[in-house]
DNA sequence: AGGTAAACTGTAACCGGTTACAGCTAGAGT
DNA sequence: ACTCTAGCTGTAACCGGTTACAGTTTACCT
């Protein structure tokens, strides 16, 4: 593997001839150019970045720490930080924590020994080394933010997205309405869940309608556990009329145990999501749920981290992205 | 930032001293490893392993070219990729190409200038710098691979897959069965689409059965296509009585499309799918289909990766998982 | 022709680790 | 007391780029 002296020496000039040749072009001579050229040719000689990089201190790489990637949601997230990093130069480092918080540690390192310049965290824990007063690092906290966290975070309003959707199935005449959560902490680890909860809640409140607890099913954001909660609504003698879940998989899963117990969607129970992925709109029936910019999220998230890394930029800062309440057939007015 | 000489100015030792302890703290004497330690502990020392990977000439990152990592199919290959590299020190660098030629050779540009020592392709191109007798980077071709690569393939045995499934249409006693296939381009370089057409036609040929070219939908893998086939089907006036689709998004987008045309599934047609994602088993009705173990194929791309990088493995080979048909509802004996 | 500025070039130090090699020390064996 | 060896340590070169600085050439002007 040639070095930037064996093209110097095969074009009889001096490496820094050679490294300017790559870095300024323009400062170098017409003549000395063309032999540096066909030096490089003839070596097909590659700069090793390795040694640039390391010189100037830089790696060029951001580390994405993500829980799951293997869930669509995260992965359109971070096709946005894919693009939006690549058009600044940026590689990503991809960090699959599955939810473990010792894995996460793991690829914290990472930044510390300089091989990534800055974190973009998809879930909601305070990294490593934090202190209220910040953390030393350039990082992002996106998707699912702690509020009140001393580094900026970019998400949408998920009390506000929830309310949407509650508020919506009021307007069709529902009274009684139930609503599959996702898993809850007391710790307060899991911001979404509480959100949406308090967003279900006011949104009831501010209807004056009561909040029946045997209406709330505990999820875990999967298909099975949306298609578990079904059992419970079909065995209640008095059953809400109305479903709002934390997201379209459940509710996808919700829509399916339903049929499995002889109940019609949305005739019998109107089902609601959240997300708004691509299979909403090809469920039977089409799934009303809330749009959130997932790839715009990722994107918003690295032209954060992108401002921190090259200029100042404030260290804390909130970014709301919109949502929007996508209508379809999964629900209608209760039918009495 | 401090440096391994300033541990070594506050220990009282030499900067070898200081890396021994670090690489092989056994070949240092105790009384050096405490003041090394106390030395590391009170500057918050951490090795720039920029540094150190420049001196080794090894980046431990490798890098995946994936075509859309938006599509969970490929994310969960990543996923497998992900916990293999994890295991052996390997960080995984993610390149999304949106299936732009381009894109992927910037990417590639990586391992060249020694960012990344190897490159998991998911896509079927031969990678930029190829000949005949192989690639001089350590490279391995997952999921869609050109036949006869120089290099090692990991794929399933897509033409068998599929002939599995049309068989099985076939044992169920369908006589006019249709095909929703992928994209397809006359260069070869969608074997996907080719391997599984094959293995249909093939099905049909070895049940005397003559393939109806008016039951082939041209699709792109998008729930979208599969629901615009339906109509296709709808129209005409001899229909088949089972279709196979080459994804289960196809599949499942052409069941709704189907029931939107008043056709019911599984008493009027038959619908089978391709690669059992999630969803397949929360589809109303629950899809037919046939398991692509999609983890398992990053885990062994990465295993054979690993081995590429680390010792002497052969240079071209094809790894074959194995694929299962899964037999759920969308299936049934045709009516008459 | 001589002077000056602009354009270009080369030398060598530098980044922060690793490691070959030689030197030193301590303890064991005689 | 002397040798030998094992165990430990330090010096300095090295990896392959970049770049400050000084030196050289060229171009232009009077």
């Amino acid at each position: 593997m040639s070095s930037i002296r064996d093209v110097a020496k095969k074009a009889n000039v001096s490496v820094a001839t050679v490294s300017r040749y790559l870095n300024n072009p323009d400062k170098v001579a017409k003549k000395s150019a063309e032999s540096v050229e066909a030096a490089i040719d003839a070596l097909s000689y590659k700069p090793n970045l390795l040694a640039r990089n390391f010189f100037k201190s830089r790696s060029y790489s951001i580390l994405v720490l993500v829980p799951n990637i293997a869930n669509p949601f995260f992965s359109r997230v971070i096709r946005g930080i894919e693009d939006i990093g690549q058009q600044h130069g940026y590689a990503v480092l991809l960090g699959d924590t599955r939810f473990s918080e010792e894995r996460e540690a793991e690829y914290f390192q990472r930044v510390e020994t300089r091989q990534a310049e800055g974190v973009i965290q998809l879930s909601p824990h305070h990294p490593g080394d934090w202190s209220d007063d910040g953390i030393n690092v350039p990082f992002v906290n996106a998707c699912e933010c702690l509020p009140e966290a001393p580094y900026p975070t970019v998400n949408i309003d998920n009390a506000d997205a929830a309310k949407k959707v509650v508020t919506y199935l009021q307007s069709l005449g529902h009274k009684s309405i139930g609503c599959i959560i996702g898993p809850i902490d007391e710790a307060g680890s899991t911001p979404i869940t509480i959100e949406r909860l308090a967003g279900y809640k006011a949104a009831m409140r501010a209807a004056n309608l009561e909040v029946n607890d045997n209406f709330l099913v505990n999820g875990d954001f999967s298909l099975q556990s949306g298609f578990d909660a079904a059992k419970h609504y079909a065995n209640l003698a008095d059953r809400p009329t109305a479903v709002f879940c934390m997201n379209d998989e459940m509710a996808v899963g919700l829509i399916q145990g339903l049929k499995a117990h002889g109940l019609r969607v949305p005739e019998d129970i109107s089902v609601a999501g959240f997300d708004d992925i691509d299979f909403a709109q090809f469920s039977d029936p089409p799934l009303t749920t809330v749009y959130q910019p997932a790839e715009e999220i990722g994107r918003t998230a690295m032209t954060v981290l992108v401002e921190m890394l090259t200029g100042s930029s404030p260290k804390t800062r909130r970014h709301t992205l919109p949502t929007e309440l996508v209508v379809r057939e999964s629900t209608a007015p209760p039918r009495d």
